[in-house]
DNA sequence: TATGAATGAGCTTTCATTCAT
DNA sequence: AATGAATGAAAGCTCATTCAT
């Protein structure tokens, strides 16, 4: 799974083949992929799965001990901006196996990864600290804004991760607040 | 290129083969494809440079007559938003290409497609209507932003138009203003 | 034809497409092609009568004088390297329609060109001025030694016109005379 | 590979596409090649250093133990046209490789092929047993002549092979002596 | 004469998967 | 766990040819 986390990052998803991720992975044939994952479909799949649990348990030791929603808000940003810069390969491996829609990205799986953010803008309102808006809008506009530099395939992108992030934050606390 | 764009929209970059593009079209085969355009890539390639073509008039257009920098933000994002949900189809086809990576978007290309909007944002903080702020990384999370629609691929998302852009526009001006 | 001897000659027989021969013409369309010959091997076939009338005539004019028949070998020989050394392009082409063995190039047609040489030595046999041996067999040996020149297809050679003919010519005078 | 050889020696080297060899080999898909084989280039590349390797295997042994140069040569001619006689099908597949011009048959590997002939003339002027000649076109034309019998593609021949054998050696025994 | 669209067959190559060992 | 042969489908592309204009 490293190996193909490595060659869809390096490759883009539709050039990460069984034959070049065995390659990288020392397997002299691409039969051993097979005898492991049920199908591609299925490597692929436990690789989002894998990562994505990285980054909740990243995401939930980060916001931990916060108290207000606005902090929460912030830690999750930092936290994700964080993740997207110091776990390029995998970030760029999650973002190639979901966005090739061959694993069926749907609104429920936007829903999924939004809703703990979505959540946490609601308990802000509810509170009084966060003004009236779309919780659900807002939510995925925070969600595209980190994945941003991701999305900055090369590696000849030049980002200041504590600027993004201080950036980000400014923005968003800006945007939400009473 | 109009069959083409609708079979991307449809199966996504991968899985829209020649075979697909030609059955839609009407063709009885993909050699016509290759004798109209050098390769795959090229086919790609117009397709791209043709909905960005649209996508500049149509918001030119939008952004007219804008005087004040606040007013043309607000046009650029109603603008994009506008497109995305009318041009649901070309937008899925241009986002599926760029994406796919197969076609070397990099981070020229990424400042080609923030670079109008950044300079509105500097022009903004330039007559003081707006905040200091790094204006690439403001620029970039606009971009993101209004590109949310598109990435709900399927049909059965239920996004209010309207809603959208009014919260996308209350959000940035919110972020941006002195 | 005059497009595609050059592109034979060039590319050989093989890449030498339609397509290829028509952009050396000048033409925008392989059709044209097809419409003054009835198909491919028809316009190889022509090239190939074109090129065999070129060498006829211009052998037919060297071996014109010649009383004896050493002298009429001799004539035949340096005749062919000249040919070959100063029609390298048809040359090329002939020999890669031939070799490709599309034609249906057969004993019949080998026959047909070692023929007339086939005769010369019968005579020279006859009237005591050559030994006695296989005379097709000399033949064959004679033609593919002349042909030798053209075989070398890529313009790196560094090829003596004059002191090839010389050793030709010497050689076989040594290998037929009585 | 021997499929392969057999069928360029049947339909020639264009014609010898992947689905025929497959199909000679019983093979029931193309892939199994390309599997095999880098490409198309690679299989024929091998097959040619293959034969290559027997030629000069059975050569070897045949011109073993000869003492004079004159011995070596008819050696080598008789070598040369029995391989031929005997060897029609991997002769024709070599040369129909050779001949395609595809894998860039040029003057270096020309002159690899004549030059053990080429050093055994040498010798031979030096001992005093050859006259003076140039020593690169006689061994070219030798080379040509017994390839002779192979160039007659289809079966339809009748070719002897000890006159052919015994006319060449006699041919070339009074070409070279001194 | 010349063009350009269109066709259908063919090409090599790549792919994920299966299977015997 | 690992290999390597084998499969069948699919891919993009090139080809000669046809045809209406």
């Amino acid at each position: 799974m490293t190996a193909a986390i490595e060659t869809i990052a390096e490759l883009g998803y539709t050039k990460a083949s069984f034959a070049k991720i065995a390659e990288r992975a020392g397997l002299s044939s691409t039969g051993l992929i097979s005898y492991h994952f049920a199908s591609r479909r299925e490597l692929m799949a436990q690789i989002v799965e894998e990562v994505y649990g990285e980054i909740r348990s990243f995401l939930s030791e980060r916001m931990r001990g916060q108290v207000s929603v606005a902090g929460a808000l912030r830690a999750y940003i930092e936290g994700n901006v964080e993740f997207a810069f110091t776990h390029r390969t995998q970030m760029q491996a999650l973002l190639g196996i979901l966005l090739s829609g061959e694993l069926g990205w749907g609104e429920q799986d936007e829903r999924e990864v939004t809703s703990p953010i979505e959540e946490l803008l609601r308990q802000g309102q509810a509170s009084g600290e966060f003004r009236a808006f779309d919780p659900r809008i807002m939510a995925m506009s925070i969600q595209r804004s980190v994945e941003g530099p991701t999305m900055l395939l090369a590696g000849d992108v030049e980002l200041d991760k504590a600027a993004y992030a201080h950036e980000l934050v400014t923005l968003y606390d800006l945007a939400t607040r009473a």
